[in-house]
DNA sequence: GACCTAAGGA
DNA sequence: TCCTTAGGTC
């Protein structure tokens, strides 16, 4: 049995938003640690992958795990019948044949229920690509969706450079050829990690690869030597802001710990990176403000007032911070990257930009690019291989 | 000779949009009292009625009746060449074969004029149904709009069920079933009375349908008895209502009678005091308006707070009052209602929306549903046979 | 395939 | 209220 409950319903129609257009049926796959999707797209390019963690909710309760194989589509008409401020109940019995929606209304005297029918779905075997990657590049969600947009008006492919210059995306078209150069806050680093995923966990997909990841970056990082005084300092923060989760979390059991542990770890990361990121900045740009946040040790102040208080924008806390960043670029890097991917996905993708204020991009060469959209309740995450041949 | 003149252009505009979707041609019965139309939807499904009364013209002089046939789209092309704020002047000989519009810029620098060709249209017997309901619903015109035009993602049709509980839309689909529920504020009341309305004086209807109907909601509402001494009231404002329209009816033998001899009452808490006021106006026609119930016996409660607090809304002609009340759903009931609609209509009709703030809906089984958009200086009506076997 | 109208979202 | 997107018609 499965009762969910998202204090805002707009969570979830901006994430059937963004996916609608991608797959048509799928599994959502329900469990203690919350509710995750993951599907290929309609042909099968383009990967894209859920997760709404258990404490992202008002109320959680999943007995044990099971799937609920919905139409995406249906699902979003059910959606639009909520409204973006109305509280949101998923319920579903064990072997429920439908899910059932209830809205209610701030003021209380309206409240809607729909029965939405379920059906069943292969669950495909889905190949999370590696999660170790040569650059990460971190930037506003709306303005890499005003680069993709504007690259597909010239277009169908766009080639993705991340160098010591910056990140270039460059398309060529018939009768125009175009480049946007971002050239990111602060000097560049080594990619700190992988995206702090839990879908790893979820789903299966391969723990080893985490771990590999994160194994990686750290070496990595630490080879640089350049920015190590700040990684210090972002573990710090992270930790900091680790067990302000925790605090707050209320009905999770789920265990938030690696997030402390790791050094990029988990969870948390969507809202803890950004802030590390930032802060990464601020050394760079010199801006500090950031910082204070996670300075205090203690829990509180934004995470806590960004995801109460706020709340509605979204995404949660990790908008608060976000927003505080500016437009402000982030790249980090390994060693140089050049790939190229269809414009049409990654414009499909860019409708995520309303769930929250950053994007991350992480790329190696001749792998899936992996964009990920992390926002405070958990994350949006889509894999699209490269074009081959670079054209 | 008709001389009309609106103060602004937009009242005529948004009533064009209202209907153009659902009529083609008809005739604008011009009258010492207003001007009304009234006409089937093209399938013949639904009837719309429209009132503009004399005292909502800042200038109107009509002497003597005389039908204005036009096309409904040209008139809408010609009023959207009007600005929402602009003076707007009907005139039309006594034999004219145009209606001549003048639109005066409230700067007055700017004065267009528009001959609209008049076309001979058949004027068909409307039955309008009949005018005491065993349900009366009163809630935000918008939130009507979006409830159907939810609905509508799911299925063809809609339920509206009206209970002790509350009034509940249900609509099932193909892919997902969906019901809305709508407490209402405060104790659910009889049905006050009918629409007030001044409909039925002007056209010819059809009374018989109204008479069986009735019958059985005398019987149920007597069961009742909760709130019998208003009931002393209602009578009252029944039959006044009722002489009103047996003076008016001309062809229709069709006892109104029973209205006042049933139960419906009132209690109106709330409401009452703007049927009284509505009763008045149509005895004289004149308008009384002001009349306030509050002379009326008692007063409940909660219901009163909500409505006369909160305001005054309704419907008529003040619809300055309507919008204090906020989103405050009325219901009345004298017995339980359950009828299905085609959705298409109702969404079609909410299109009425943008001309006041509430809509009443009025029910009673097996008898055309009755969506009323009152605005102050007059009305726009729809009437929608239901869906046999409740399908 | 293009144009126009209508509906929904910002 | 205006702009953008989608659907229907020509």
């Amino acid at each position: 049995m499965l009762e969910a409950r998202l204090a805002e319903a707009s969570v979830l129609k901006k994430l059937l938003d963004a996916i609608k257009e991608l797959v048509t049926d799928a599994n959502f796959e329900c469990s203690e640690e919350g509710i995750t999707l993951q599907a290929m797209d309609n042909s099968h390019v383009a990967l894209v992958a859920v997760k709404l963690v258990q404490n992202g909710f008002k109320k959680y309760r999943c007995d044990r795990p099971m799937p609920l194989g919905v139409n995406v589509g249906s699902l979003t008409k059910v959606l639009k019948c909520a409204k973006d401020d109305d509280m949101c109940t998923l319920n579903a019995a064990d072997e429920a044949d439908v899910l059932n929606l209830v809205y209610e209304a701030k003021s209380s005297d309206r409240i809607s229920s729909y029965d939405l029918k379920l059906m069943d779905i292969d669950s495909e075997t889905l190949g999370i690509p590696k999660t170790s990657y040569e650059a990460r590049v971190v930037l506003s969600s709306a303005e890499f969706a005003r680069i993709v947009r504007d690259l597909s008006l010239l277009g169908d492919s766009v080639r993705i450079e991340v160098s010591k210059e910056g990140v270039r995306f460059a398309s060529d078209g018939e009768a125009a050829n175009g480049n946007i150069l971002l050239k990111g806050q602060g000097p560049i680093g080594k990619v700190e990690r992988g995206p702090q995923g839990d879908d790893s966990d979820d789903e299966e997909e391969g723990d080893g690869v985490k771990k590999e990841k994160k194994g990686n970056g750290e070496e990595e990082a630490e080879a640089n030597g350049e920015d190590d005084d700040e990684d210090g300092e972002n573990k710090k923060k992270s930790k900091a802001q680790a067990k302000v989760k925790k605090e707050k979390t209320e009905d999770g059991d789920v265990e938030m710990e690696e997030d402390e542990e790791g050094d990029y770890q988990p969870n948390e990361d969507g809202e803890e990176e950004k802030e590390e990121e930032e802060e990464d900045d601020e050394d760079g740009d010199g801006k500090k403000r950031k910082k204070k946040s996670n300075s205090s040790s203690k829990p509180t102040k934004k995470a806590k007032t960004a995801s109460s208080s706020k709340s509605k924008k979204g995404k949660s806390r990790a908008d608060s911070d976000e927003e505080d960043e500016g437009d402000a670029v982030v790249i980090q890097m390994n060693s140089h990257v050049s790939l190229t991917f269809s414009l049409k996905y990654l414009v499909n993708f860019s409708k995520s930009s309303n769930l929250v204020k950053k994007v991350e991009l992480y790329m190696s060469n001749d792998v899936p690019l992996l964009v990920s959209y992390d926002f405070g309740q958990g994350y949006i995450r889509y894999y699209l291989a490269p074009k081959i041949g670079d054209d």
